[in-house]
RNA sequence: GGGCGGGUAGCUUAGGUUGGUUGGAGCACCCGGCUGAUAACCGGGAGGUCGCAAGUUCAAAUCUUGCCUCGCCCA
């Protein structure tokens, strides 16, 4: 027995907090889980945030998607776990800290105390845990946040630490440099981040500098210099190497006569000698006049050898390439000469192609920023900055300098000292991604991604490009590279808290001291760089000073999250591969890409099958929300004006998932007035009768079959069926936003505007009637249906009424669309057997009444007929037979009588239209023609005649009857309307109203006048639906009649008891004996009508 | 500089793969109608060089190329 109790207004922050108590008593969430015990397994893994900033709207966006879609599968019957993570390690948490606590460098932090500066760090991770909170369970995301994974934690750290070890064991992870920014002043080097925070405008000396070559190979170009451009003179002497374009075009050119005057700064070049330039820049950089010798692509230098320019800075090793020209295809000639000086340890080009290429790694400048000792003796020693001036002096002694010029440009900063930085190689830890690049690719092919281009676009192409994931960092609060190295270079990876203890326990006995080592010990630092290791010749080991990257943390969520492999043994079994994960698309080369990484590096495995990459959300005028633009929107703005529900499907239906989304206030505002008041309302026009009429929706003897409803309810009905299936489709292909979109006009226009409004009446009936019931049954399954479907976006309202009306929350409910009549790509196929019956014919049919009806009115408007003045007649000429609905279509149209008619002609001719496109195909060029000789057809119905007969020619085309289309149009003098329905049969409808005009007919219109007016100061008084009224009529002279049948009904429908219609005008006191009731007038036509109500 | 995506009415957008009749909606605006129908509804109007240019074609918002512009990622 559900009895539905009275819905009372729409309060949406009401209702929604409500709705959250409830939940938590009810305990619905882990009761929605627990009930899907047994079913298919669909995994989610929670990309974890870091609860160090405050949450934005833009993380509602991305929990809506991830909740949607989990309560989707839940309602499916599907078993979705759902554990909520924490991303705490890492440099945005270091940054905050050394903020807060003015720590300028690494020193800073060493002096401070690396243990306390962690311990800043752990508590500062949780500074907005709480808000996340609240914010998580305000907008409904159910994740279960009591028992999440913590990337801080010991056993999440030791899983991290069994990868690490797995990888090292396998050669896939390897010690290396890595050119990075860096500051010799804090002694740190910068992520990107941070050295976009200090970008600055300098002017610079840049330097263009004469490269002699000579020597075995060079004998092509012998004597020749080639000119290389460099804006940081300091890492000259790490030259090792020139770049050119392989097939850039370059030249040899002559120096013909001395320089002008007018040379400015140091360098030069004499008459005479040979310079080597990319011809591009020949004219930007060349400043003497010179004789073009020759042209030639940049292959023709590669292999030449030139003298270095610091012939003791850099030892050549066993390097063969060293100075020498090399191809990189980088090169361009937008700058610069075309030539790329190349000091392999001070940029990441430069590193890369030395590492290809074969180039000595070898600094010529210390950690401190200072010229190593034997560079040269006029910079040994010297800070790198303050020898450009020297550097360009000793070079212009040397010939060596063809130019310097002073250059802008933005070049990072250090933002906390507002020191340069330095390109400088770092020693740094890598993972050999390019050693398993061919199954990165394999599996991310068999991942589905939203939207497809994302997957072979954008991450793909950084697939195909992967280069090796520097994963250590020069910090201090992270999970720390458990590798302990000796000073030959030996080197032990420790995958375990035991396997540590163990070795700590052997250095021990092998004599090293070392703190205690219990199975709590802290896995962070400085606790593990205190232990001291021991290697199998007795000698120390020290850890390597390096945390990891924290995305890779992030990337071992999915085993780290159950302690892999140390404990739930088949917790991994069950969660893995991930069946959803998604996050926004600027995770495609962070999380999404480090999941992969890992699972691949680690696994050897595929780690997730379906990935959703959501858009950027950017204000409403397009910018990226961002706090220095002060454009950032709190969801609680949202929250508790319209609602989390109206907030979130707003977000649904704003654009396709994948797209950039312009979070727009109005639009939440919209979303509200339009969809979840408009719904909120069909379901009180329902609850209210059903609570007065003790109607029990669950009682299946309430409701008649649904053979035996209304037309009208076997129309929505099936509406609902058709929209179910669709919207069941679309999720299952990702377009939720047409989903929405559809469900949205389903409830407003099918439900609300139309069914509702079509069935007010008869619910008002007091009476039990068969057809009451019928539109409350109906109510009824519709509303239980729409909840359902809207229940994984917006579980607020739509609980509330599924629980008022049949005793148990939505989200212990099922979707409407049964799991076993899905197709293999998990779209409906079939009917569905839950849902009511389809009536495809019912649906066209219906459709065409209310195409009717819009019409009709076009119509009349058209006719200058006012709606409440009655027609006399009007016909339906053409189509299928829509006699049921003729009286409907009557009141919509205040037509009296409507009736089917066959005879076409009587109110249509015929016009002929080109078929352009089977035209288009037959005419070709000629098609211009063609239409124009169809235009000068003067009486179609001969020239349809000549078609179907096959005699007609236009500009010398056979015309069939495919060719043209015929369209019927009303004769002149109608007033009709003609328009063409049907999908694959076309048919040409038309409704033709009667305009003519007698006594009748106004004493209704008079009729309806008054009663619309009455009604309003009803409405106006707010009187009880029930109240009768005290009414006075009258009616001037000369104002059509107002026949008696036509008075009794406008007493009826007023509730008017006692009624008095009078003649002319009212007499002043005549107004009734009560103070509070007045004369009011209003005018039909010309006529003024005077009532009043009591 | 490279990769990916976007640019359609004042605003938000559909359509774009498969070229074909007059480029659809919603909000806001104007006019009219209707309402015991709700922050509602209905009819009409105004508002578009479909980013620009060239090309292919009988025909381009749609296909091709170049450019401009915005965003993201990378350099």
């Amino acid at each position: 027995m559900s009895v539905p109790a009275p819905a009372g207004e729409y309060d949406a922050v009401e209702l929604e907090e409500r709705g959250m108590a409830r939940w938590r008593e009810e305990k619905v969430f882990s009761r929605s889980i627990e009930l899907r015990q047994g079913g298919e397994r669909f995994i989610f893994l929670e990309g974890p945030p870091t609860a160090n900033g405050k949450p934005g709207i833009h993380h509602v966006v991305a929990r809506s998607f991830k909740d949607l879609v989990c309560r989707w599968k839940t309602m499916q019957g599907c078993y979705v776990a759902r554990k909520g993570g924490w991303d705490t390690h890492g440099l945005p948490v270091e940054i905050e800290v050394q903020k807060r606590l003015d720590l300028k460098s690494n020193e800073d932090i060493i002096e401070f105390g690396m243990a306390e500066f962690n311990q800043e760090c752990r508590t500062s991770v949780w500074t907005y845990e709480d808000a996340w909170r609240k914010m998580t369970e305000r907008m409904a995301f159910w994740v279960d946040l009591d028992n999440p994974y913590i990337t801080l934690h010991n056993e999440y750290i030791e899983s991290c630490w069994w990868a690490i070890q797995q990888m090292f064991d396998k050669g896939l992870l390897y010690r290396g440099h890595k050119v990075l920014p860096y500051c010799p002043q804090t002694g740190t080097s910068y992520s990107s981040h941070e050295v976009a925070l200090g970008y600055k405008e300098v002017e610079e000396p840049s330097v263009y500098i004469k490269c002699k070559l000579e020597g075995e190979g060079s004998e092509r170009f012998a004597g020749a210099s080639i000119l290389a451009w460099t804006t940081t003179p300091w890492t000259l002497p790490g030259n090792v190497g020139l770049a050119v374009g392989k097939e850039v075009t370059y030249l040899r050119i002559k120096v013909s006569e001395e320089a002008s005057d007018s040379w400015d700064g140091r360098g030069g070049a004499e008459v005479g000698e040979e310079l080597i330039l990319a011809k591009d820049l020949f004219k930007e950089v060349i400043r003497h006049q010179c004789e073009v010798l020759e042209e030639f692509p940049g292959s023709e230098l590669i292999g030449m050898a030139y003298t270095p320019l610091f012939p003791d800075a850099v030892e050549r090793g066993d390097s063969e390439t060293a100075w020498t020209v090399v191809n990189a295809d980088w090169v361009t000639t937008s700058d610069g000469t075309g030539v790329v000086h190349t000091a392999v340890m001070y940029g990441e080009d430069d590193y890369e192609l030395g590492m290809e290429v074969g180039f000595p790694a070898q600094h010529t400048v210390d950690i401190g920023g200072r010229f190593i000792a034997s560079t040269h003796p006029l910079l040994d020693g010297r800070y790198v900055k303050d020898c450009d001036d020297d550097i360009i002096d000793f070079l212009a002694d040397e010939n060596l300098l063809y130019r310097e010029k002073m250059y802008v440009h933005d070049y990072p900063h250090c933002w906390r000292t507002g020191h340069p930085l330095l390109y400088y190689a770092m020693d740094s830890w890598f993972v050999r991604m390019t050693a398993v690049k061919d199954r990165l690719l394999e599996f991310n092919d068999q991942v589905e991604w939203a939207p497809d281009w994302v997957g072979e676009g954008r991450f793909g192409e950084w697939l195909r490009n992967v280069k090796d994931w520097a994963i250590s960092r020069e910090r201090f609060w992270g999970t720390p590279l458990p590798v302990w190295r000796d000073e030959q270079g030996g080197m032990k990876c420790i995958g375990s808290i035991s396997e540590l203890q163990a070795e700590v326990a052997k250095a021990v006995a092998a004599g090293f001291d070392n703190p205690e080592c219990p199975d709590d010990v802290d896995l962070h630092r400085p606790v593990v760089d205190d232990f001291t290791l021991v290697n199998a010749e007795g000698k120390a080991m020290k850890r390597e000073p390096f945390v990891m990257d924290c995305w890779f943390d992030s990337g071992c969520a999915f085993f780290a999250q159950w302690h892999h492999p140390f404990s739930g043994e088949t917790d991994l079994e069950n969660n893995f591969p991930i069946d959803y994960i998604c996050e926004g698309v600027d995770q495609t080369r962070g999380w999404f890409y480090t999941l992969l990484a890992v699972s691949t590096a680690v696994f050897d495995s595929i780690c997730y099958k379906r990935c959703l990459s959501l858009g950027l959300i950017l204000d409403a005028e397009g910018k990226k929300m961002s706090k220095s633009k002060n454009n950032v929107i709190d969801p609680w703005d949202h929250f508790n004006r319209e609602g989390a529900d109206s907030t979130r499907w707003y977000m649904m239906v704003a654009g396709a998932p994948w797209n950039p989304m312009k979070f727009d206030p109005n639009g939440v505002r919209e979303t509200y007035g339009k969809m979840f008041l408009t719904l909120w309302n069909v379901y009180r026009f329902h609850a209210d009768y059903a609570a007065l009429d003790k109607f029990d929706g669950e009682d299946a003897e309430s409701g008649p079959p649904v053979a035996e409803r209304s037309p009208l309810d076997r129309w929505i009905l099936s509406r609902m069926h058709s929209v179910a299936i669709s919207y069941h489709d679309q999720f299952a292909s990702w377009d939720f936003h047409k989903a929405g979109r559809d469900l949205e006009d389903f409830v407003v226009n099918d439900l609300s505007n139309w069914y509702v409004r079509r069935s007010r009446r008869r619910l008002w009936d007091e009476n039990e009637s068969g057809d009451k019931r019928s539109c409350q049954a109906t109510l009824h399954e519709v509303l239980i249906t729409v909840c359902r479907l809207m229940a994984p976006v917006a579980p607020f309202m739509v609980d509330e009424i599924h629980l008022n009306l049949c005793g148990e929350s939505v989200h212990l409910a099922d979707w409407p669309i049964a799991a076993d009549v899905l197709g293999p790509d998990g779209s409906a196929t079939e009917e569905q057997p839950g849902l009511p019956p389809l009536d495809a014919a019912l649906e066209a049919r219906m459709a065409l009444v209310r195409l009717l009806a819009e019409n009709g009115r076009r119509i009349r408007v058209d006719a200058k007929r006012r709606q409440r003045l009655p027609c006399l007649e009007g016909w339906i000429v053409g189509g299928p037979d829509l006699s049921k609905f003729h009286d409907l279509l009557g009141e919509e149209l205040n037509v009296e009588k409507i009736s089917t008619e066959n005879d076409l002609d009587r109110f249509q001719k015929i016009e002929l239209q080109p078929n352009h496109k089977a035209l288009g195909k037959k005419c070709r060029g000629d098609l211009p023609m063609v239409l124009n000789a169809l235009d000068l057809i003067e009486d179609a119905e001969i020239a349809l005649d000549d078609i179907r007969e096959g005699r007609m020619v236009l500009a010398g085309y056979h015309i069939e009857v495919g060719d043209i289309e015929i369209r019927r149009v009303e004769r002149i003098g109608y007033a009709a309307q003609t328009f063409e329905v049907g999908d694959e049969v076309k048919v040409d409808v038309s409704l033709v109203l009667d305009m003519s005009l007698d006594s009748a007919l106004l004493s209704k219109g008079l009729a309806r006048d008054i009663i619309r007016r009455i009604q309003q100061k009803r409405k106006d008084l707010d009187l009880l639906i029930e109240a009768t009224i005290d009414l006075d009529v009258w009616l001037p002279l000369g104002c059509p009649e107002l026949v008696e049948v036509d008075w009794a009904w406008v007493k009826a429908e007023t509730r008017a008891e006692p009624a008095t219609l009078h003649v002319g005008a009212p007499d002043e006191g005549e107004a009734g004996e009560s103070e509070d009731s007045e004369v009011e007038s209003f005018t039909v036509d010309t006529d003024t009508i005077y009532f009043s109500v009591q």
